[in-house]
DNA sequence: AGACAATGCGAGTCATAGCTCGCAAATTCC
DNA sequence: GGAATTTGCGAGCTATGACTCGCATTGTCT
């Protein structure tokens, strides 16, 4: 007879095993999400296709939205890596180049696993905790932001809050209408997205110097 | 006895009192929507606020999923409405006249239902039927698109779909993002939005004329 | 007026999915 | 080895919500 109720936690997990168990449920979500969709993906499924017994899964997530949103969580800190990844490469380019070396990274993070991310976009209801989805472009806002900052004499801006934030906004919907209309694009098709959304910025950005990247 | 079960039409209606139930109940469906969100919007909700049963609601629409459908398609169906005369008032004006005016009655479009705009970006699934949500904007690179051809001379661009897509992506997300953060933005806000986008926007089409709307 | 069709009703059925609980197995620590 | 604890199990409880069905009311036509 246990004094305390070990069933209680429903927390983080310590010890090696349960890691993995964790893990394995992150995985499986991902994979019944994409699969089937949200709807679809039931508590039970995801157990049972990580392997695992419904039990276990709500000793770690206290329910459905919570497991969902630690997935997403996991998902844009891998992209958010990325990205600034990306933003340190760029510190040294001139605009041009840097405004293109940002566009690709964009791209390349859509391209990090497009299907669940359409699930995220298309399905998952942004509501509760699930809210958080838009964490991710709070935080790419502040990346972009103090680049531009550093910038400032080289582009023709107002207001650089608004400016940001209707960079942010145009990117990422380009980007994310690329990759889900052309999932199978070939790399000269990238490229010439890339090469257009750049053009586009740099209008916006620095309106004097016509910028034509391609020859 | 009547020889043909009368159940089954489950279809159009034909009678005044029957348009009228089925007006009160996408009206209804609209407001639970927006006031509950769409997983609290159970179809028994729907029906006691439209102040009618259940048993009605399913002879005029065969599952939820396609009560929603008819209230996206009746959403979509007065945008475009919107989106049609602006464009017809536009054709006679030159090019930066034009953008700054449809990128005002995108806005415009955007702010006939804000609330019931949003739950469907980001509450309602795109499947089944319901993928349809995107009809609208299917339409509306139509429009563009022909917008574009008959000013062909006066902008500097490749391919002429590629732009098309551009544009419409990039001035729907930004009008959404602008109407969602800001539901109670001063005309003031207002206008200085319009003017950054249409510079985004003229600075692609026509990078040489630089763009300066505002004083 | 009377017959038949269209429309409306809502209690009740049925399926599903979220979630719990008591127990078993594995780990850790002494 | 064995006590204590963490981890895992999965049958089953419960709530909820989509949807049906038999009947009542309203409308139409002659």
């Amino acid at each position: 007879m246990p004094r305390a109720i070990p069933t209680i936690p429903r927390k983080s997990a310590s010890q090696e095993r349960s890691r993995a168990t964790v893990e394995a449920l992150l995985d499986a979500t991902a994979r019944v999400l994409t699969r089937e969709g949200y709807d679809r993906a039931s508590t039970n499924r995801i157990a049972s296709v990580a392997g695992v017994s419904v039990g276990s899964l709500y000793q770690y997530f206290p329910n459905k939205e919570a497991l969902v949103a630690a997935l997403v969580a996991r998902h844009n800190r891998e992209i958010l890596e990325l990205a600034r990844d990306a933003l340190k490469e760029v510190a040294s380019l001139d605009l041009a180049a840097a405004v293109r070396a940002m566009v690709r990274a964009a791209v390349d993070a859509h391209l990090v696993d497009p299907a669940l991310h359409r699930i995220f976009a298309e399905q998952v209801p942004r509501m509760g905790q699930l809210a958080k989805i838009e964490d991710l472009e709070r935080e790419t806002f502040l990346l972009v932001r103090s680049y531009l900052e550093a910038r400032r004499k080289e582009i023709s801006i107002r207001d650089l809050d608004t400016a940001t934030s209707i960079l942010v906004t145009t990117v990422e919907a380009l980007t994310h209408q690329f990759v889900i209309n052309k999932p199978d694009a070939m790399d000269g098709d990238r490229d010439r997205f890339i090469d257009e959304v750049t053009r586009l910025i740099l209008g916006y950005l620095a309106p004097h110097r016509t910028a034509k990247p391609r020859k």
